[in-house]
DNA sequence: TCATAACCGGAATCTTAGCTCCGGATGCTG
DNA sequence: CAGCATCCGGAGCTAAGATTCCGGTTATGA
């Protein structure tokens, strides 16, 4: 009985296309109705049975968890390919860059805001990366005077949590938009 | 067989008795626990039976409208107290004060967040209430220059749901408050 | 004090969703 | 193309939590 569905291990050519078809199911289900999503619907989304969804992922956490991280990555790709320009400028693309990003998947707009509904076991490196970045380019613009003394990345943190509520409890809604303009006004240094 | 638990027909003293035990302890365990909080235990925190709970709110959801109804009434409260003072400094009182009021329910938290969650019958004339008394110090503040121009009721929505939002998910820690300055800086006027 | 309508408690029921299991199908290797 | 390890499907198991049901209890008014 061989239970790792690990990826050095050379999987049959059936077994690789279905686990592509989970994960592009789950990515869009997850996105349209967050943790709702419910296993059957996926897997039938994906045009698989229920039991091949859990011999590649263990749990339904396992495979929220593996769309989650692909999602930080991306995150912070942005905000390291922003690493060397103004900084001020630089904290704002982040940020709006980042909302962008995550508008339309509230599966990521709730593990975003720090949900505590699922414990996202693994993620946590992913995040921590990110607050590695961010608190670089914060750290710069707290440094030139573009933001606010004492602006840390708990403060950043907060705003793209508020941001993302807004999203995720209003979706189709682009009034997010205005929310994060008075936010960076706010962000700013008097 | 009678189901209307109304409050016209006069109850009988131990109904009446046990009816407040049960709004009592729903309200402890739902702001405690949000609404993961279940019938059982506030059953048992009230000191009587589910079946109890369930001759005077006929769902869970009927007993945490009720609940949330009662809170939205404080709101509009707050709101009304300062009806009259300088708008800019109403503002920032509503905005304080309520979300002291909110903190440490979490039940109410997500009320407030507008989740779609649970359907809140009920509760919208509440909001509506709401949104016309803090509607008139908004206009009122716009029209004295003290925020900034096209600040809108919905805008106040966003930005006490990401204030409500960084406390649901960052439970016991007080960032809102310097999250809510920041807001309040982002508001005002330039 | 009695009769009785109004209540009460909580075991049992119903429902939903995650997850398991195993007989059958299928890609790969020699 | 045979043999077999690997993989697949989806009925059914299980847990959790909301809700119902009904035999027993209690307040109330005469």
């Amino acid at each position: 009985m061989n239970v790792i569905p690990a990826e050095q291990r050379t999987l049959r050519a059936d077994a690789r296309r279905n686990r592509e078809r989970i994960l592009a199911s789950g990515r869009d289900l997850f996105a349209r109705l967050g943790p709702e999503a419910q296993m059957d619907e996926i897997a039938a989304h994906a045009g698989v049975g229920i039991g091949t969804v859990y011999r590649h992922f263990p749990t339904k956490e396992a495979l929220l968890t593996e769309m989650v991280r692909v999602r930080f990555q991306e995150f912070s790709e942005i905000a390291l390919s922003v690493d060397d320009v103004d900084p001020r400028e630089a904290l704002e693309t982040i940020m709006r860059r980042s909302a962008e990003a995550v508008e339309g998947d509230a599966g990521f707009q709730l593990a975003m805001m720090g949900s505590n509904e699922l414990e996202w076991e693994g993620v946590e490196q992913q995040k921590a990366a990110l607050a590695e970045v961010v608190g670089r380019v914060i750290s710069r613009a707290v440094a030139a005077g573009a933001v606010r003394e004492g602006f840390t990345f708990e403060d950043f943190a907060m705003v793209m949590c508020g941001v993302t509520a807004t999203m995720y409890y209003k979706p189709g809604s682009a009034d997010w938009r205005r929310y994060l303009e008075l936010m960076l006004h706010g962000v700013c240094a008097p």
